[in-house]
DNA sequence: CCAAAAGTGTTATGCTTACACCCATGC
DNA sequence: GCATGGGTGTAAGCATAACACTTTTGG
Protein backbone atom coordinates (compact mmCIF):
# COMPACT_ATOMS: atom_id res chain seq x y z
CA UNK A 1 0.00 0.00 0.00
CA UNK A 2 1.64 3.21 -0.85
CA UNK A 3 0.84 5.88 1.08
CA UNK A 4 -2.32 8.84 0.72
CA UNK A 5 -3.98 5.82 -1.15
CA UNK A 6 -6.53 5.92 1.48
CA UNK A 7 -8.03 9.04 3.87
CA UNK A 8 -5.24 9.42 6.40
CA UNK A 9 -6.24 10.65 10.26
CA UNK A 10 -4.90 14.02 10.81
CA UNK A 11 -2.42 14.08 13.42
CA UNK A 12 -1.78 16.72 16.33
CA UNK A 13 0.13 17.68 19.47
CA UNK A 14 -1.59 18.54 22.68
CA UNK A 15 0.90 19.72 25.63
CA UNK A 16 0.58 19.83 29.45
CA UNK A 17 2.29 22.22 31.03
CA UNK A 18 2.17 21.99 34.97
CA UNK A 19 3.85 24.55 36.69
CA UNK A 20 4.46 25.45 40.49
CA UNK A 21 2.55 29.01 41.44
CA UNK A 22 1.41 30.69 44.83
CA UNK A 23 1.90 26.90 46.15
CA UNK A 24 -0.42 25.48 43.83
CA UNK A 25 -0.07 22.99 40.77
CA UNK A 26 -1.37 24.94 37.83
CA UNK A 27 -1.32 24.19 34.29
CA UNK A 28 -1.30 25.86 31.38
CA UNK A 29 -4.65 26.50 28.97
CA UNK A 30 -5.78 28.67 25.87
CA UNK A 31 -9.27 30.59 24.80
CA UNK A 32 -10.09 29.09 21.30
CA UNK A 33 -10.42 31.18 19.12
CA UNK A 34 -12.22 29.06 16.56
CA UNK A 35 -14.86 26.61 16.20
CA UNK A 36 -14.69 23.69 17.58
CA UNK A 37 -15.03 24.64 20.37
CA UNK A 38 -14.52 28.65 20.32
CA UNK A 39 -14.62 30.55 23.27
CA UNK A 40 -14.03 27.17 25.32
CA UNK A 41 -10.83 26.63 27.57
CA UNK A 42 -8.27 23.64 25.68
CA UNK A 43 -4.88 22.24 26.31
CA UNK A 44 -2.74 24.26 23.89
CA UNK A 45 -1.81 22.52 20.90
CA UNK A 46 -1.57 21.97 17.32
CA UNK A 47 -1.36 20.04 14.07
CA UNK A 48 2.41 18.25 13.36
CA UNK A 49 3.78 19.79 10.50
CA UNK A 50 5.72 17.34 7.96
CA UNK A 51 8.78 18.60 8.53
CA UNK A 52 8.75 18.32 12.26
CA UNK A 53 9.28 15.59 14.07
CA UNK A 54 6.79 14.89 17.29
CA UNK A 55 8.91 16.31 19.97
CA UNK A 56 9.61 19.52 17.56
CA UNK A 57 6.17 20.13 17.49
CA UNK A 58 5.64 19.56 21.52
CA UNK A 59 8.42 22.57 22.03
CA UNK A 60 7.04 25.27 19.12
CA UNK A 61 3.46 25.10 20.76
CA UNK A 62 5.23 25.38 24.04
CA UNK A 63 7.63 28.27 22.61
CA UNK A 64 4.04 29.94 20.69
CA UNK A 65 2.35 30.22 24.35
CA UNK A 66 5.61 30.74 27.09
CA UNK A 67 7.91 31.91 25.20
CA UNK A 68 10.84 29.19 26.79
CA UNK A 69 12.25 26.92 25.14
CA UNK A 70 14.25 24.42 27.55
CA UNK A 71 12.15 22.76 29.99
CA UNK A 72 11.30 18.99 30.99
CA UNK A 73 9.12 17.64 28.44
CA UNK A 74 8.08 13.70 28.09
CA UNK A 75 5.56 12.08 25.70
CA UNK A 76 2.60 10.83 27.43
CA UNK A 77 0.31 9.19 25.51
CA UNK A 78 -1.52 9.32 22.26
CA UNK A 79 -4.79 9.41 22.23
CA UNK A 80 -6.59 7.69 19.22
CA UNK A 81 -10.50 7.91 19.70
CA UNK A 82 -12.61 8.37 16.89
CA UNK A 83 -14.90 10.98 17.89
CA UNK A 84 -12.20 13.01 19.83
CA UNK A 85 -12.86 15.44 17.44
CA UNK A 86 -15.58 16.62 15.47
CA UNK A 87 -14.10 18.09 12.77
CA UNK A 88 -12.97 14.59 11.99
CA UNK A 89 -10.20 12.05 12.37
CA UNK A 90 -7.56 13.53 14.32
CA UNK A 91 -5.12 11.63 16.72
CA UNK A 92 -3.19 13.57 19.52
CA UNK A 93 0.06 12.80 20.50
CA UNK A 94 -0.22 14.12 24.15
CA UNK A 95 3.00 15.52 25.93
CA UNK A 96 3.56 16.90 29.50
CA UNK A 97 5.77 19.87 30.65
CA UNK A 98 7.43 20.86 34.19
CA UNK A 99 8.41 24.62 34.16
CA UNK A 100 10.74 25.31 36.81
CA UNK A 101 10.04 28.37 39.38
CA UNK A 102 13.02 30.43 37.67
CA UNK A 103 11.36 30.37 34.18
CA UNK A 104 7.50 30.91 35.63
CA UNK A 105 8.70 34.68 35.96
CA UNK A 106 10.21 35.10 32.58
CA UNK A 107 7.45 33.91 31.32
CA UNK A 108 5.13 36.47 29.23
CA UNK A 109 1.59 34.39 28.11
CA UNK A 110 0.33 35.57 24.58
CA UNK A 111 -1.65 34.69 22.45
CA UNK A 112 -1.16 33.21 19.22
CA UNK A 113 -2.92 32.08 16.09
CA UNK A 114 -6.37 30.55 16.77
CA UNK A 115 -5.67 31.65 20.55
CA UNK A 116 -7.56 34.41 22.19
CA UNK A 117 -6.38 34.34 26.17
CA UNK A 118 -4.00 31.91 27.81
CA UNK A 119 -3.66 31.14 31.79
CA UNK A 120 -2.21 29.43 33.94
CA UNK A 121 -5.68 27.14 36.28
CA UNK A 122 -5.13 25.86 39.41
CA UNK A 123 -5.84 22.25 38.85
CA UNK A 124 -8.32 22.23 41.68
CA UNK A 125 -10.09 25.02 39.79
CA UNK A 126 -10.22 24.04 36.29
CA UNK A 127 -12.59 25.57 33.42
CA UNK A 128 -14.77 23.01 31.11
CA UNK A 129 -12.47 21.76 28.84
CA UNK A 130 -12.61 21.10 25.12
CA UNK A 131 -12.69 17.96 23.19
CA UNK A 132 -11.36 15.30 25.63
CA UNK A 133 -8.46 17.22 26.97
CA UNK A 134 -10.51 16.72 30.69
CA UNK A 135 -9.46 12.86 30.32
CA UNK A 136 -5.93 13.89 28.90
CA UNK A 137 -5.37 15.92 31.67
CA UNK A 138 -6.14 13.46 34.43
CA UNK A 139 -4.31 10.73 32.84
CA UNK A 140 -1.14 13.91 32.94
CA UNK A 141 -1.76 13.81 36.46
CA UNK A 142 -1.72 10.74 37.10
CA UNK A 143 1.72 9.81 35.10
CA UNK A 144 2.60 13.57 37.10
CA UNK A 145 2.51 12.25 40.61
CA UNK A 146 3.93 8.75 39.58
CA UNK A 147 7.23 10.66 38.78
CA UNK A 148 7.39 11.96 41.77
CA UNK A 149 6.88 9.02 43.63
CA UNK A 150 9.78 6.88 41.32
CA UNK A 151 11.72 9.32 39.34
CA UNK A 152 13.93 12.64 39.94
CA UNK A 153 11.34 14.89 37.95
CA UNK A 154 10.65 16.91 41.08
CA UNK A 155 14.18 18.46 40.17
CA UNK A 156 12.31 20.36 37.41
CA UNK A 157 10.69 22.31 39.22
CA UNK A 158 13.11 24.06 40.94
CA UNK A 159 15.42 26.70 40.58
CA UNK A 160 19.60 25.74 40.35
CA UNK A 161 19.87 26.39 43.46
CA UNK A 162 16.90 25.65 46.52
CA UNK A 163 16.66 24.28 49.68
CA UNK A 164 15.35 21.02 50.90
CA UNK A 165 11.90 22.24 52.41
CA UNK A 166 11.34 23.89 49.03
CA UNK A 167 12.07 20.74 47.69
CA UNK A 168 9.27 19.16 50.45
CA UNK A 169 6.73 22.15 49.74
CA UNK A 170 6.76 20.61 46.24
CA UNK A 171 6.37 17.13 46.97
CA UNK A 172 3.63 17.95 49.36
CA UNK A 173 1.94 20.01 46.77
CA UNK A 174 2.06 17.44 43.97
CA UNK A 175 1.28 14.32 45.86
CA UNK A 176 -1.12 16.31 48.28
CA UNK A 177 -0.12 14.95 51.66
CA UNK A 178 2.14 16.09 54.32
CA UNK A 179 5.51 14.37 54.56
CA UNK A 180 7.57 13.80 58.07
CA UNK A 181 10.29 16.74 57.44
CA UNK A 182 12.74 14.15 59.51
CA UNK A 183 12.31 11.25 57.19
CA UNK A 184 12.18 13.23 53.80
CA UNK A 185 15.18 14.90 54.48
CA UNK A 186 16.65 11.56 55.49
CA UNK A 187 15.85 9.90 52.11
CA UNK A 188 16.53 13.03 50.13
CA UNK A 189 19.98 13.01 51.36
CA UNK A 190 20.60 9.32 51.21
CA UNK A 191 19.80 9.34 47.25
CA UNK A 192 23.46 10.97 46.97
CA UNK A 193 21.64 13.12 44.22
CA UNK A 194 21.98 16.39 45.91
CA UNK A 195 25.13 18.45 47.06
CA UNK A 196 25.53 21.52 49.54
CA UNK A 197 26.45 24.63 47.86
CA UNK A 198 28.27 26.09 51.16
CA UNK A 199 25.71 28.93 50.80
CA UNK A 200 22.37 30.19 52.21
CA UNK A 201 19.65 31.80 51.43
CA UNK A 202 19.99 35.51 52.79
CA UNK A 203 17.51 38.06 54.24
CA UNK A 204 15.09 35.72 56.10
CA UNK A 205 13.99 36.17 59.20
CA UNK A 206 14.84 32.30 60.83
CA UNK A 207 17.58 30.73 60.86
CA UNK A 208 18.87 30.70 57.26
CA UNK A 209 18.53 27.58 55.34
CA UNK A 210 21.32 25.63 53.62
CA UNK A 211 20.90 25.89 49.53
CA UNK A 212 20.97 22.66 47.78
CA UNK A 213 22.06 21.53 44.06
CA UNK A 214 20.67 18.72 42.41
CA UNK A 215 23.47 16.59 40.96
CA UNK A 216 21.60 13.22 39.24
CA UNK A 217 19.67 13.49 35.72
CA UNK A 218 16.09 14.76 35.83
CA UNK A 219 13.64 12.00 35.54
CA UNK A 220 16.04 9.14 36.37
CA UNK A 221 14.16 6.42 38.32
CA UNK A 222 14.82 6.55 42.19
CA UNK A 223 12.29 5.35 44.27
CA UNK A 224 11.92 8.65 46.03
CA UNK A 225 9.35 8.41 48.40
CA UNK A 226 7.78 5.23 50.05
CA UNK A 227 4.87 6.52 51.90
CA UNK A 228 7.21 9.41 54.64
CA UNK A 229 4.53 10.62 57.09
CA UNK A 230 1.11 11.40 57.73
CA UNK B 1 -6.88 25.72 10.33
CA UNK B 2 -9.00 22.97 8.64
CA UNK B 3 -7.96 20.04 8.35
CA UNK B 4 -5.92 18.59 5.21
CA UNK B 5 -4.84 22.37 4.45
CA UNK B 6 -1.27 20.94 4.75
CA UNK B 7 0.60 18.03 3.91
CA UNK B 8 0.06 15.58 6.74
CA UNK B 9 1.98 13.11 8.13
CA UNK B 10 0.73 9.23 8.00
CA UNK B 11 -0.12 7.04 11.16
CA UNK B 12 0.82 3.64 11.55
CA UNK B 13 0.21 0.86 14.17
CA UNK B 14 3.39 -1.48 15.12
CA UNK B 15 2.82 -4.46 17.49
CA UNK B 16 5.44 -6.05 19.36
CA UNK B 17 3.73 -9.34 20.48
CA UNK B 18 5.73 -11.50 23.08
CA UNK B 19 5.03 -15.03 24.32
CA UNK B 20 7.05 -17.19 25.96
CA UNK B 21 8.08 -20.49 23.87
CA UNK B 22 10.73 -23.49 24.89
CA UNK B 23 11.59 -20.92 27.69
CA UNK B 24 12.40 -18.35 25.94
CA UNK B 25 11.08 -14.74 25.26
CA UNK B 26 10.00 -14.38 21.77
CA UNK B 27 8.73 -11.91 19.23
CA UNK B 28 6.64 -12.62 16.26
CA UNK B 29 8.20 -10.84 13.18
CA UNK B 30 7.08 -10.57 9.60
CA UNK B 31 9.09 -10.64 6.67
CA UNK B 32 8.01 -7.95 4.26
CA UNK B 33 7.17 -8.56 0.20
CA UNK B 34 7.32 -4.94 -1.00
CA UNK B 35 9.61 -2.33 -0.88
CA UNK B 36 10.98 -0.49 1.42
CA UNK B 37 13.10 -3.57 3.09
CA UNK B 38 11.73 -6.26 0.93
CA UNK B 39 12.45 -9.32 2.12
CA UNK B 40 13.69 -8.23 5.59
CA UNK B 41 12.00 -8.77 8.63
CA UNK B 42 9.95 -6.12 10.54
CA UNK B 43 7.34 -5.69 13.25
CA UNK B 44 3.93 -6.54 12.10
CA UNK B 45 2.02 -3.46 11.20
CA UNK B 46 -0.21 -1.30 9.08
CA UNK B 47 -1.77 2.16 8.14
CA UNK B 48 -4.71 3.55 10.68
CA UNK B 49 -7.30 3.57 8.59
CA UNK B 50 -9.88 6.17 9.56
CA UNK B 51 -12.90 4.78 10.60
CA UNK B 52 -10.80 2.41 13.60
CA UNK B 53 -9.42 3.39 16.78
CA UNK B 54 -5.35 3.01 17.35
CA UNK B 55 -6.53 0.05 19.29
CA UNK B 56 -8.75 -1.74 17.30
CA UNK B 57 -5.91 -1.19 14.47
CA UNK B 58 -3.52 -3.19 17.07
CA UNK B 59 -5.81 -5.80 17.47
CA UNK B 60 -6.58 -5.57 13.69
CA UNK B 61 -2.91 -6.51 12.69
CA UNK B 62 -2.87 -8.99 15.40
CA UNK B 63 -5.55 -10.73 14.32
CA UNK B 64 -4.21 -11.02 10.80
CA UNK B 65 -0.94 -12.30 11.90
CA UNK B 66 -2.20 -14.63 14.84
CA UNK B 67 -5.80 -15.50 14.17
CA UNK B 68 -6.18 -14.55 17.94
CA UNK B 69 -8.11 -11.91 19.42
CA UNK B 70 -8.17 -11.35 22.70
CA UNK B 71 -4.71 -10.88 24.50
CA UNK B 72 -3.16 -8.22 26.57
CA UNK B 73 -2.62 -5.16 24.64
CA UNK B 74 -1.06 -1.96 25.88
CA UNK B 75 0.36 1.39 24.10
CA UNK B 76 3.70 1.42 24.19
CA UNK B 77 5.35 4.80 22.48
CA UNK B 78 4.83 6.52 19.22
CA UNK B 79 7.52 7.08 17.52
CA UNK B 80 7.84 10.27 15.12
CA UNK B 81 11.13 11.22 13.64
CA UNK B 82 11.49 12.62 10.43
CA UNK B 83 13.25 9.78 8.58
CA UNK B 84 12.31 6.49 10.31
CA UNK B 85 10.33 5.61 6.49
CA UNK B 86 12.17 6.03 3.53
CA UNK B 87 8.25 6.66 2.07
CA UNK B 88 7.73 9.70 3.62
CA UNK B 89 6.52 11.05 6.88
CA UNK B 90 5.21 8.28 8.75
CA UNK B 91 4.58 8.36 12.90
CA UNK B 92 3.90 4.76 14.45
CA UNK B 93 2.01 4.36 17.39
CA UNK B 94 3.92 1.25 18.98
CA UNK B 95 1.55 -1.52 21.09
CA UNK B 96 2.98 -4.41 22.97
CA UNK B 97 0.81 -7.54 23.38
CA UNK B 98 1.38 -10.80 25.37
CA UNK B 99 0.14 -13.85 24.91
CA UNK B 100 -0.59 -16.75 26.80
CA UNK B 101 0.82 -20.05 26.30
CA UNK B 102 -2.68 -21.38 25.81
CA UNK B 103 -3.14 -19.23 22.94
CA UNK B 104 0.33 -20.17 21.88
CA UNK B 105 -0.67 -22.66 20.94
CA UNK B 106 -3.71 -22.35 18.90
CA UNK B 107 -2.14 -20.19 16.56
CA UNK B 108 -1.84 -20.81 13.34
CA UNK B 109 0.46 -17.77 12.03
CA UNK B 110 -0.21 -16.93 8.57
CA UNK B 111 1.21 -14.90 5.83
CA UNK B 112 -0.88 -11.72 4.97
CA UNK B 113 -0.89 -9.10 2.51
CA UNK B 114 2.92 -7.72 2.08
CA UNK B 115 4.08 -10.15 4.44
CA UNK B 116 5.47 -13.32 2.81
CA UNK B 117 6.48 -15.33 6.07
CA UNK B 118 5.98 -14.96 9.75
CA UNK B 119 7.95 -16.59 12.60
CA UNK B 120 8.27 -16.22 16.68
CA UNK B 121 12.38 -14.75 16.83
CA UNK B 122 13.64 -15.26 20.40
CA UNK B 123 15.01 -11.87 21.62
CA UNK B 124 18.66 -13.62 21.55
CA UNK B 125 18.66 -14.36 18.13
CA UNK B 126 17.22 -11.56 16.62
CA UNK B 127 17.52 -10.98 12.75
CA UNK B 128 18.37 -7.34 11.21
CA UNK B 129 15.01 -5.11 11.04
CA UNK B 130 13.43 -3.05 9.24
CA UNK B 131 12.87 0.91 10.02
CA UNK B 132 13.76 1.75 13.13
CA UNK B 133 12.09 -1.63 14.68
CA UNK B 134 14.83 -2.48 16.58
CA UNK B 135 14.78 0.52 18.77
CA UNK B 136 11.28 -0.12 19.41
CA UNK B 137 11.80 -3.10 19.97
CA UNK B 138 14.28 -2.72 22.86
CA UNK B 139 12.09 -0.29 24.23
CA UNK B 140 9.42 -2.83 24.50
CA UNK B 141 11.50 -5.09 26.16
CA UNK B 142 13.01 -2.44 28.67
CA UNK B 143 8.91 -1.56 29.63
CA UNK B 144 8.21 -5.60 29.64
CA UNK B 145 10.51 -5.95 32.61
CA UNK B 146 9.73 -2.68 34.57
CA UNK B 147 5.72 -4.27 34.36
CA UNK B 148 7.12 -7.27 35.28
CA UNK B 149 8.85 -6.08 38.58
CA UNK B 150 5.92 -3.44 39.18
CA UNK B 151 2.58 -5.31 37.97
CA UNK B 152 0.36 -8.15 37.43
CA UNK B 153 1.59 -8.89 33.56
CA UNK B 154 3.28 -11.89 34.29
CA UNK B 155 -0.01 -13.59 34.42
CA UNK B 156 -1.26 -12.80 30.73
CA UNK B 157 1.47 -15.07 29.78
CA UNK B 158 -0.09 -18.14 31.95
CA UNK B 159 -2.51 -20.41 31.54
CA UNK B 160 -5.59 -19.82 33.76
CA UNK B 161 -4.50 -22.60 35.92
CA UNK B 162 -0.88 -22.61 37.27
CA UNK B 163 1.71 -23.80 39.50
CA UNK B 164 4.03 -21.16 41.73
CA UNK B 165 7.00 -23.13 40.06
CA UNK B 166 5.38 -22.08 36.38
CA UNK B 167 4.91 -18.41 37.13
CA UNK B 168 8.29 -18.25 39.23
CA UNK B 169 10.12 -19.72 35.79
CA UNK B 170 8.77 -16.48 33.72
CA UNK B 171 9.76 -14.10 36.16
CA UNK B 172 13.27 -15.78 35.47
CA UNK B 173 12.96 -15.75 31.78
CA UNK B 174 11.88 -12.32 31.41
CA UNK B 175 14.15 -10.36 34.01
CA UNK B 176 16.65 -13.11 33.18
CA UNK B 177 17.90 -13.36 36.62
CA UNK B 178 17.63 -16.39 39.19
CA UNK B 179 14.88 -16.11 41.74
CA UNK B 180 14.99 -17.58 45.48
CA UNK B 181 12.37 -19.71 45.32
CA UNK B 182 11.24 -19.67 49.23
CA UNK B 183 10.96 -15.28 48.86
CA UNK B 184 9.62 -15.74 46.07
CA UNK B 185 6.88 -18.03 46.75
CA UNK B 186 6.09 -16.04 50.43
CA UNK B 187 6.23 -12.94 48.22
CA UNK B 188 3.59 -13.96 45.49
CA UNK B 189 1.66 -15.49 48.07
CA UNK B 190 1.46 -12.60 50.41
CA UNK B 191 -0.06 -10.46 47.59
CA UNK B 192 -3.31 -11.60 47.96
CA UNK B 193 -3.55 -12.09 44.36
CA UNK B 194 -3.55 -15.85 43.89
CA UNK B 195 -6.13 -18.36 45.23
CA UNK B 196 -5.46 -22.12 45.10
CA UNK B 197 -8.02 -24.32 43.22
CA UNK B 198 -7.52 -27.52 45.44
CA UNK B 199 -6.18 -29.55 42.70
CA UNK B 200 -2.68 -30.58 41.52
CA UNK B 201 -1.17 -31.23 38.43
CA UNK B 202 -1.28 -34.57 37.15
CA UNK B 203 0.71 -37.09 35.32
CA UNK B 204 4.34 -35.68 36.77
CA UNK B 205 6.84 -37.98 37.52
CA UNK B 206 7.47 -36.37 40.86
CA UNK B 207 5.74 -34.76 43.79
CA UNK B 208 2.63 -33.05 41.98
CA UNK B 209 2.54 -29.25 42.35
CA UNK B 210 -0.54 -27.36 43.43
CA UNK B 211 -2.32 -24.95 40.63
CA UNK B 212 -3.54 -21.38 41.72
CA UNK B 213 -5.74 -19.20 39.61
CA UNK B 214 -4.40 -15.60 39.66
CA UNK B 215 -7.50 -13.66 41.36
CA UNK B 216 -6.53 -9.71 40.54
CA UNK B 217 -6.59 -7.61 37.69
CA UNK B 218 -4.11 -8.40 35.19
CA UNK B 219 -1.46 -4.81 34.92
CA UNK B 220 -2.41 -3.78 38.52
CA UNK B 221 0.10 -2.29 40.05
CA UNK B 222 1.68 -4.25 42.89
CA UNK B 223 5.11 -3.54 43.30
CA UNK B 224 6.13 -7.35 43.17
CA UNK B 225 9.99 -7.68 43.09
CA UNK B 226 11.97 -6.30 45.58
CA UNK B 227 15.19 -8.26 44.44
CA UNK B 228 14.45 -12.16 45.14
CA UNK B 229 17.70 -14.29 45.12
CA UNK B 230 20.60 -13.72 43.66
C1' DC C 1 15.10 -47.20 45.62
C1' DC C 2 16.27 -43.51 42.60
C1' DA C 3 15.40 -39.22 40.15
C1' DA C 4 12.97 -35.06 39.92
C1' DA C 5 10.73 -31.20 41.31
C1' DA C 6 7.53 -29.45 45.24
C1' DG C 7 7.18 -27.53 49.34
C1' DT C 8 8.48 -25.27 53.70
C1' DG C 9 10.81 -21.63 58.28
C1' DT C 10 14.20 -19.03 60.66
C1' DT C 11 17.50 -15.54 61.41
C1' DA C 12 20.05 -11.21 60.33
C1' DT C 13 19.88 -6.99 58.18
C1' DG C 14 18.28 -2.72 56.50
C1' DC C 15 14.61 0.39 55.54
C1' DT C 16 10.48 2.78 57.13
C1' DT C 17 7.95 5.13 60.45
C1' DA C 18 6.74 7.93 64.36
C1' DC C 19 7.95 11.49 67.12
C1' DA C 20 9.95 16.64 69.91
C1' DC C 21 13.27 19.88 70.82
C1' DC C 22 17.04 23.36 70.07
C1' DC C 23 19.08 26.80 66.58
C1' DA C 24 19.93 31.06 63.93
C1' DT C 25 18.18 35.00 62.16
C1' DG C 26 15.25 39.61 61.62
C1' DC C 27 12.65 42.78 63.81
C1' DG D 1 13.15 38.62 73.49
C1' DC D 2 9.97 36.83 70.42
C1' DA D 3 8.41 34.95 66.14
C1' DT D 4 9.69 32.14 62.28
C1' DG D 5 11.07 28.40 59.96
C1' DG D 6 15.72 25.37 59.91
C1' DG D 7 17.80 21.61 61.45
C1' DT D 8 18.66 17.17 63.94
C1' DG D 9 18.44 11.42 66.26
C1' DT D 10 16.52 7.31 68.09
C1' DA D 11 13.80 3.35 68.80
C1' DA D 12 10.14 0.01 67.07
C1' DG D 13 8.24 -2.45 63.48
C1' DC D 14 8.33 -4.42 59.06
C1' DA D 15 10.04 -6.28 54.77
C1' DT D 16 13.92 -8.36 52.49
C1' DA D 17 17.63 -11.72 51.87
C1' DA D 18 20.18 -15.73 52.66
C1' DC D 19 20.04 -20.37 53.26
C1' DA D 20 18.99 -26.63 53.28
C1' DC D 21 16.26 -30.30 54.03
C1' DT D 22 11.99 -33.26 53.64
C1' DT D 23 8.02 -34.77 50.68
C1' DT D 24 5.60 -36.95 46.95
C1' DT D 25 5.23 -38.94 42.85
C1' DG D 26 6.65 -42.06 38.47
C1' DG D 27 9.47 -45.34 36.73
Amino acid sequence: MALKDYPQPSVTVDIIIFSLKEKKLQVLLVKRDKEPFKGKWALPGGFVRIDESLEEAAKRELHEETGIKEVYLEQLYTFGGLKRDPRGRVITVGYFALISSEDIEKIKLRASADVSDVRWFSMQKLPELSFDHDKILAYALKRLKWKFEYTTVAFSFLPKKFTLTQLQEIYEIVLNKELDKRNFRKKILSLGILKTTKEKKKDVSHRPPELYTFTGRIGEIVEIISKIGS
